[in-house]
DNA sequence: CGCACATATTGATGAACGTCAATATTGGGG
DNA sequence: CCCCAATATTGACGTTCATCAATATGTGCG
């Protein structure tokens, strides 16, 4: 799409405050894709175990035993945080190993301050 | 409920890490209670454009023209906000004058860092 | 009082989501 | 080569969500 944001100008009716420079609705899609991923609590919990595993990393094995979920549920949130640019995937032989985007989660948190 | 989250001994098979300290389920639940406030890409844009308004507040008729969306809709992503403790609401004769909550992206940016 | 305006609530509808069981895929070892 | 273990994908099901139209609530004004 080629169209940007107008921002209009206010009919000074009565409370209504001129139109003020805000976040486009392109800008607000992609943002919000990343809270979504972060929007259940089984993907917090995942993030927090990966973050804190030993070497920074963590297999689907280790991740789907303190969570009460089936191994296919957890793949599936993991996929959903990595397709977010949060955790990165590494396949060494029958493992899959889960790391931390170094950065991502400062980065994520920045996108807040920035409204 | 009363049982905190348990951290059994790794079953040292192959790949697994020693269980690690980690989010329980209660603190990750509402922790994504917050981010489910915020990943709606009309949330986001109505939180920015509080934020940047003049004077720091917006009343609903700001907040109505700039997104496509009707009045009741405005109104729900509105209290969705205020419940998750992003917005603050004042009403003010008819209208209902909306800011943000000093120090609340940035307190929920802090959630993110202490995963 | 009663009208007009600003905002909130309700009910309905279609889309997106979380979860699981079943199955497919991939890689290592005998 | 075939079996087994680890992970991914598919399909189905119930729940939650975003949205709107219609209606209710509340407030200032004449």
């Amino acid at each position: 799409m080629t169209s940007l944001p107008l921002l209009e100008p206010a009919t000074d009716t009565a409370c209504c405050a001129p139109a003020v420079p805000s976040l486009g609705a392109a800008e607000a899609n992609d943002r919000a894709a990343v809270f979504k991923a972060l929007a259940d609590p089984n993907r917090l919990r995942l993030l927090s175990i990966v973050k804190n595993a030993q070497g920074g990393e963590a297999c689907v094995c280790d991740l789907t035993d303190p969570l009460d979920l089936t191994q296919p549920t957890v793949s599936h949130h993991l996929k959903i945080l990595v397709d977010a640019g949060l955790l990165h995937r590494e396949k060494r032989g029958t493992w899959a190993y889960f790391s931390l985007v170094p950065g991502a989660l400062e980065r994520t948190a920045g996108l807040l301050e920035s409204l």
